[in-house]
RNA sequence: GUCUCGGUAGCUCAGCUGGAUAGAGCAACGGCCUUCUAAGCCGUAGGUCUUGGGUUCGAAUCCCAACCGGGAUACCA
């Protein structure tokens, strides 16, 4: 039980002794205590004021004494107009101290065979471009989001759905058949996402040359954009590719592979990864069978023209096509084909979409449709939803030549990354290779610390030029502060200044320490609120307040040069357990931490 | 039109189950490297929390309305 469950249930317990009144739970308002006052924990005393019928001061007054009675922990109070700021002894703080340094995993939940199993898709990529800035956001919150419910003791399945078969691959196909010469990744030296996203682009200029070629020869936009050679030929094979044309499915799965090949490279440089990938070519039929499923039930009605609907009137929605006129399948149709597949191959508890908030509307109609399905686990869906990042000049557009690509962005970081670190001549013992290491790390973290800082839900903006910094709130800065910790016990053991964590702390902290220790302790909180919320930034924002904090600790309170054995000993001790915290911390962004930078 | 999400310092963002004087970083200005790493620390300046009502001891936070912006809205994914 933590001190403010501690307090609150005695606090219950002040208001029916002292006035005979029972008081819910949520009545009694907890907060940290201003750092300006004095005291831990402060106590909302307004909403007793009605049953003490006294002051706020007295009444606030009435409870403290008795919790200084009754809680062994509550050392002394003080009052300032409705607040009752309560004083926790600093024994209760060092005897926490000793529990985080003496807990091999503290704060974090391992699964269990009994945990839930939550199943989370992100990324979900189309084969025919690589991937850009909006990607880096979805797979970067993707991974930090299982991070975080594996930490609050959840089984956790990532997944990926590849949009790897439609009409935009074979674009892609079309352009390479006709201006391709026989290119390959490894005769170009391209990387194959790149290689492949090239001909998408060329296939669109060529389009745009035909239409222009046709409309100058008078026909009309609709047709223009109908006829055009080049979207002909881009049919023609999504026709041969649905009939198995041996052909066409050859040369799509060569090109699907080039493209994965080239996504493997940028998911690791991102760090994330799959449990379970599934491909859109292997799942798209099955959400046909239970569209017809629901057809047949009377769920779903067909019009005349034979497209198959849902009417979701009821629900305060529209009506859903599910099935088109000549009945092939819709976006909304595959998932729910996706949904019944997955929830067979895992026994789910909880499904989690990270897709954009764009597609708000889709995961409520799909939600709705599965439920009318009968699947009990319709309802039980989870969209998490994010906001999209734009550019100063608006939003990205890949056909206008705006989208910040993944690659090239953390190629351009790791060599400002690189740069600075070398202008700072902060890694020159080590090795080439070592150095390296910790350029990308560095520039991994700013990046990403950079993206999920912010609240998911909110649209962000990202100036490539101005955006990405080194100092202030940023991933460097936290790693910066890691590795100073790690310097500081790597010099105390080449002093041979002990750090057992087996001997208990014992020395009378200062201010400045206990107010670390209390931020320290508050980190399995911020865990679980995490997960609750489903905010990486939640983390982002707490570990933060712990950097900063220990900077100012460091700058004013010596540690090596500590002459108080005892006091040296609990600086210590706060450092690694900060250090800890830090890096476990950041391992729940995906945020890899320097030993030295 | 309807639904939905947002609007907090010049810029990027915290704070939102109602609580004390609204916080950080960047940018600007002024200090601090013979001490454990200056990718740091300290200080100055910068606010009608879009606007107007309401709820109450108390509103950036909750409710209503308006304005501005993003997104969705029957055969793209």
């Amino acid at each position: 039980m933590s001190i403010e469950q501690i307090i609150r249930v005695k606090i219950i317990e002040a208001i029916e002794k002292c006035y005979q009144q029972t008081v819910d739970a949520n009545l009694v308002q907890l907060q940290n205590t201003r750092k300006e006052f004095e005291g831990d924990i402060t106590l909302v005393v307004f909403p007793f004021v009605r049953m003490s019928k006294k002051s706020p001061e007295q009444t606030a007054a009435e409870i403290g004494d008795y919790l200084k009675a009754n809680v062994e922990e509550v050392s002394s109070y003080n009052v300032v107009k409705g607040f009752l700021n309560i004083v926790i002894s600093s024994d209760y703080w060092i005897s926490v101290l000793n529990t985080i340094i003496s807990t091999a995993n503290y704060g974090i939940t391992e699964p269990t065979d009994a945990s839930k199993l939550v199943m989370v898709e992100y990324s979900s990529p189309n084969t025919n471009k690589p991937l850009h800035l909006g990607h880096i956001r979805n797979n970067l919150l993707g991974f930090s989001l299982c991070e975080i419910l594996k930490a609050n003791g959840n089984k956790v399945v990532k997944t990926n759905i590849v949009n790897d078969r439609g009409i935009h691959i074979c674009k892609s196909m079309y352009a390479w058949k006709m201006w391709g010469n026989g290119e390959t990744p490894e005769s170009t030296g391209i990387k194959g996402d790149h290689l492949v996203g090239n001909y998408y682009v060329k296939f669109d200029q060529e389009y745009k040359k035909e239409i222009a070629a046709l409309i100058a020869q008078g026909e009309t936009k609709e047709n223009a954009e109908q006829n055009a050679p080049s979207m002909q030929g881009a049919r023609e094979l999504l026709l041969k590719w649905e009939a198995k044309d041996a052909e066409t499915i050859a040369l799509w799965q060569m090109m699907n592979q080039w493209v994965y090949a080239g996504f493997d490279v940028t998911y690791k440089a991102l760090g994330v990864d799959f449990d379970k990938i599934y491909y859109e070519s292997e799942t798209y039929l099955y959400g046909k069978n239970e569209v017809l499923r629901g057809l047949a039930e009377g769920v779903f009605y067909q019009k005349e023209d034979s497209s198959v609907w849902a009417d979701l009137t009821a629900e305060g929605l529209d009506q859903k096509i599910l099935l088109r006129s000549d009945g092939t399948s819709v976006y909304m149709t595959q998932d729910i084909g996706t949904a019944k597949e997955r929830f067979q191959d895992y026994p789910i508890d909880k499904m989690v979409y990270v897709v954009g908030n764009e597609q708000n509307y889709h995961f409520q109609v799909l939600s709705i449709l599965l439920d009318k399905l009968g699947f009990e686990f319709g309802k039980g869906l989870h969209h998490f939803s994010y906001g999209m990042v734009e550019l100063p000049q608006g939003k990205m557009k890949s056909r206008e030549g705006t989208v910040v690509d993944a690659d090239d962005l953390i190629e351009e970081m790791t060599e400002v990354s690189r740069k600075t670190s070398e202008e700072l001549g902060k890694l020159d013992g080590y090795t080439p290779e070592q150095a390296a290491e910790t350029y990308k790390m560095i520039a991994l973290g700013a990046l990403k610390y950079f993206i999920l800082k912010v609240d998911p839900k909110k649209n962000m903006l990202f100036n490539p030029e101005e955006s990405i910094d080194f100092n202030g709130n940023t991933g460097p800065f936290i790693q910066y502060t890691y590795a100073r910790i790690r310097s500081i016990l790597r010099k105390a053991a080449d002093r041979s200044i002990a750090v057992n964590p087996d001997v208990k702390v014992s020395a009378e902290p200062g201010a400045k320490e206990l107010q670390l220790i209390k931020v320290i302790s508050q980190f399995p909180t911020a865990v679980n609120e995490a997960g609750e919320g489903y905010s990486p930034a939640l983390i982002a924002n707490y570990i933060y307040e712990l950097v900063k904090e220990f900077n100012q600790f460091y700058h004013e309170s010596p540690i090596l040069a500590e002459e108080n054995e005892e006091i040296r000993n609990l600086r210590l001790v706060i450092a690694e357990t900060a250090g800890k915290t830090i890096k476990t911390g950041m391992k729940l962004l995906g945020i890899d931490v320097p030993e030295r930078m």
